[in-house]
RNA sequence: GCCGACCUAGUCCAACUGGCAGAGACAACCCGCUUAAGACGGGUCAAGUGAGGGUUCGAAUCCCUCGGUCGGCACCA
């Protein structure tokens, strides 16, 4: 090749450090990402990433969330949007007061140095981060906010106080949510989860079960919706009740999807905690009892699930009449009930479900065929049927398609006053309270005289008070600090205890993005002036971690400050693109497991756009990626490729027509591939636009070379903005608009056509690109390869793929 | 157990609405540069798409069965 043998010019070496710490400051003085909330003739853009906890440094994976959604924002500035892409940290939560029992180091210093730290690295990944924005949800500036919500959701009945079961973590010594048990674990410390009961504070989201099913009007991913969907559980069906004998005015309510069953239902079974177990239990029954449910509470979910599909449960000696039969049946307790779904009851129907079934087997109990399959009666049933069919011995209805039948027997059931049709759903109501010390204070007060009094609003915020004692022993830190728990009553003056649990930390992050658009205002949770020019948020990125917990609770906390008259929009965010988890040797990176991968040696090394790149360049970013660092050479190479390229001497010679298509096709695949999210192909295009110039020459040559800056700068800021000042372009490269593409001239003159014969290929004409279909058959019919092949068959067919293809059928000709 | 995603050169990954399996990268190998190694630059090599079947003129792509990997849910009545 000629360019091989001739002599190599003496360019400068590429050194990215300097020059990233170069950019960095200049861009800082000169407020580059500094996002005013109006820029004439460039529409808002609010690019949301999920803030990152301050665990002290950012590893590769904030990199993997971070750096390509930067990379989008950029793209989208350049494109003539005014993008706002805001950062804080989610400050509160349960490592820094671990880390404060470890090192004796306040919560709030270790949280502090780790935040500190943390702004340096994003500073060096070159993100276009508005720091006068910031949200840090540990300062009161912040929480008084997550009370004053707690207040007017109080007001509006949305948050109420209850004794109930709750998820209660021993290790970390307080109760979780649903959503924070994983496989009846602990989230965090992975410690079985035990049941308590305690007095706690709940968000009522399940009001807004059913409009949390409806993603009308949002474009978010399939899989995330499917994710929401089952963890809300919708299921439709009837509730009902069967009075208890002997017992006046006691009765089972129960609920079931299936009423259609309800004659085969042979036994009545209540969740151990079932609160009319103890006053039905039968004297004789009551020793019994009494040590099953004891057992019951005593196990964790673990333990439970562990004897699998072997059911306990014993008998009350109490009988409950089923209505629809006028049989009584026995009613039993067993813990496959869960006194948290419907109502802590149900109505057994061995013949038709597989739990029923195997309880029924277990302890002898009838076993009663209601749906056929065909209509015809089966003495008996070797396991149960779940589908539809025909009602059998059942009553008035027998005969009936199943599938009336559960409209027909709810319908009775609401006609004699015993139910009706209903709905439950597997979500629950949202338990916030944390007996932990790092959170929100909830604004309560108790009072011997007035009860359960909220703090008024002119007192806010409850300021968390500094000295706090933080032991190994645990218990909530917060409870010790005497100055604090007591108070005076707002309402009569009195002495008054204040409520020492704090807020869940997902309650700080339901919200925080209306606090960036002015994080400093004091007089309402949000700049509604500045909400309506940035609201709701045009896109939101982030890990499919938070498919059910953030992003559920974020909807909620929209809709419910939607009814409040606070937010005009239903849903807080339009788009949502989630990127994959980034692991590594195939496990999830954590501190504990001791397997963080640190991105500092890799900047260090390799500079901070070599580490973004290659951030993007690992795969698709929605499937996440297996950290491996072998490629990350590969990018390099390519940087210091467009280093070499872009500070070479001009090449002389003629305008390419063939480059310029080339230069096109770059512009044309790395827009559309950003727009998609496929970073790792935008850059594989860079590349190859990279080595299509470097054997180039001529005026095209230059003007791909400045074309290539541009599409580069937002994966590779720095390098990007430092060759586009050497070769002249104004302050800054990343303000530029995006280059535009002709799709004519990105379009090829000619193309390969390929023919083939009875699907085999026979030949290949290169034709003009927009040739019609006909000239394109009768070229692949001219050819002489393929009449060669033709000879002696007759041709049945030819289908033609404009541009691609002529495929030809034959057979033996006739005769 | 149920639901979903994925399985393509040694490795990571491309491939539009079904149309010649290859865009890019790593590794390996070769060449150049170098006193040498490394680094750097240039090049070469490589799979018939997890297995089997089906639909089609044509399947990595659509359908069915099975296997593997990874997620989600998991006694939800």
């Amino acid at each position: 090749m000629a360019v091989k043998n001739m002599p190599r010019e003496r360019i400068e070496k590429y050194v990215p450090r300097p020059i990233e710490d170069k950019w960095a400051n200049e861009w800082a003085r000169t407020g580059l990402h500094e996002t005013p909330n109006e820029l004439p003739g460039k529409p808002n853009f609010y690019f949301l990433t999920m803030y990152p906890y301050p665990s002290g440094q950012v590893h590769v994976g904030h990199w993997y969330a971070t750096a390509p959604a930067d990379c989008a924002a950029r793209f989208l500035r350049m494109r003539g949007n005014n993008v706002l892409f805001p950062m804080g940290f989610d400050a509160f939560g349960l490592p820094a007061e671990n880390a404060a029992i470890r090192n004796k180091m306040h919560p709030a210093e270790w949280t502090e140095s780790n935040m500190a730290h943390m702004r340096s690295q994003f500073r060096a990944m070159g993100a276009m981060i508005d720091w006068r924005r910031e949200v840090v949800t540990c300062y009161p500036e912040y929480y008084r906010w997550n009370q004053w919500l707690f207040l007017k959701l109080l007001e509006n009945g949305l948050a109420y106080r209850a004794n109930a079961p709750v998820n209660w973590c021993p290790k970390d010594r307080t109760v979780l949510a649903n959503e924070q048990v994983i496989g009846g674990r602990c989230e965090r410390c992975e410690t079985p989860v035990e049941k308590r009961a305690l007095e706690q504070w709940f968000f009522r989201i399940t009001k807004y079960a059913d409009e949390l099913l409806s993603f009308e009007g949002i474009d978010w991913p399939e899989r995330v919706r499917v994710m929401q969907t089952n963890w809300i559980g919708r299921s439709e069906g009837a509730e009902m009740a069967f009075p208890v004998e002997g017992h006046e005015g006691a009765e089972i309510r129960f609920f079931t999807t299936r009423p259609d069953t309800v004659f085969g239902a042979t036994f009545v079974v209540l969740a151990p905690e079932h609160p009319l177990v103890a006053k039905i239990t039968a004297p004789d029954r009551r020793e019994v009892v009494e040590a099953y449910v004891e057992r019951a509470a005593r196990e964790s979910e673990i333990e439970r699930s562990a004897e699998g599909a072997d059911k306990t449960g014993v008998a009350t000696g109490a009988y409950a009449r089923n209505v629809f039969t006028d049989e009584l049946v026995p009613i039993w307790i067993a813990d496959y009930v869960l006194a948290s779904y419907g109502t802590g009851a149900i109505m057994a129907v061995p013949g038709h479900d597989e739990r029923d079934f195997a309880f029924a087997q277990k302890y002898g109990l009838d076993i009663r065929e209601v749906i056929s399959p065909d209509g015809t009666e089966h003495a008996s049933l070797a396991e149960p049927y779940m589908g539809e069919g025909v009602m059998v011995r059942s009553g008035e209805l027998t005969g009936r398609r199943s599938e009336d039948g559960k409209r027909a027997v709810a319908e009775e059931a609401k006609r004699s006053a015993i139910g009706g049709p209903s709905v439950t759903y597997r979500l629950r109501d949202w338990l916030i309270s944390r007996q932990r010390y790092w959170g929100t204070p909830i604004p309560i007060v108790y009072c011997d005289r007035c009860g359960t009094v909220p703090v008024p609003y002119e007192h806010l915020p409850v300021v968390l008070p500094r000295d706090a004692e933080f032991t190994v022993e645990g218990g909530n830190p917060l409870a010790k600090v005497d100055a604090f728990v007591r108070t005076t009553c707002p309402n009569c003056a009195g002495p008054a205890r204040r409520e020492t649990d704090t807020m869940d930390t997902f309650v700080d992050s339901s919200w925080y993005m209306y606090r960036y658009l002015d994080p400093k205002i004091a007089t309402a949770f949000m700049d509604k002036e500045i909400g309506r020019k940035w609201l709701p948020v045009s896109q939101y990125t982030g890990g499919i971690e938070h498919a059910i917990l953030h992003l559920l609770y974020m909807r909620f906390v929209c809709k419910a400050l939607r009814d409040l008259g606070e937010l005009w929009f239903d849903e807080p965010a339009l788009r949502l693109q989630n990127q994959g988890m980034i692991v590594f040797d195939s496990r999830k990176m954590s501190k504990s497991r001791g397997n963080v991968v640190g991105p500092d040696e890799y900047v260090a090394r390799y500079g901070a756009d070599t580490l973004r790149m290659f951030t993007m360049f690992m795969g698709p970013w929605t499937q996440g990626a297996d950290w491996d660092s072998a490629g990350i050479d590969g990018v390099s190479r390519f940087l210091h490729g467009v280093w070499r390229l872009a500070l070479s001497a001009r090449v002389p010679g003629e305008r390419d027509e063939a480059l310029e298509r080339d230069i096109h096709r770059a512009v044309q695949k790395v827009t559309t591939d950003i727009e998609h999210y496929h970073f790792n192909t935008a850059v594989a295009a860079l590349m190859v636009l990279r080595s299509r110039l470097a054997e180039s020459a001529g005026p095209t040559r230059d003007e791909g070379i400045r074309t290539l800056l541009l599409l580069l700068a937002p994966f590779a800021p720095f390098i990007a903005e430092e060759l586009w000042a050497r070769r002249g372009g104004t302050y800054s490269v990343h303000t530029q608009p995006w280059p535009t593409y002709d799709p004519d001239i990105a379009k090829a003159e000619e193309v390969v056509l390929v023919v083939q014969v009875d699907g085999k290929v026979r030949d290949r004409l290169t034709v003009a690109a927009g040739v019609s279909e006909d000239a394109a058959r009768s070229a692949a019919l001219a050819s002489e390869k393929v009449q060669e092949r033709l000879r002696g068959r007759e041709v049945v067919k030819v289908i033609v793929v404009p541009g691609r293809l002529v495929s030809i059928v034959t057979r033996p000709a006739a005769g």
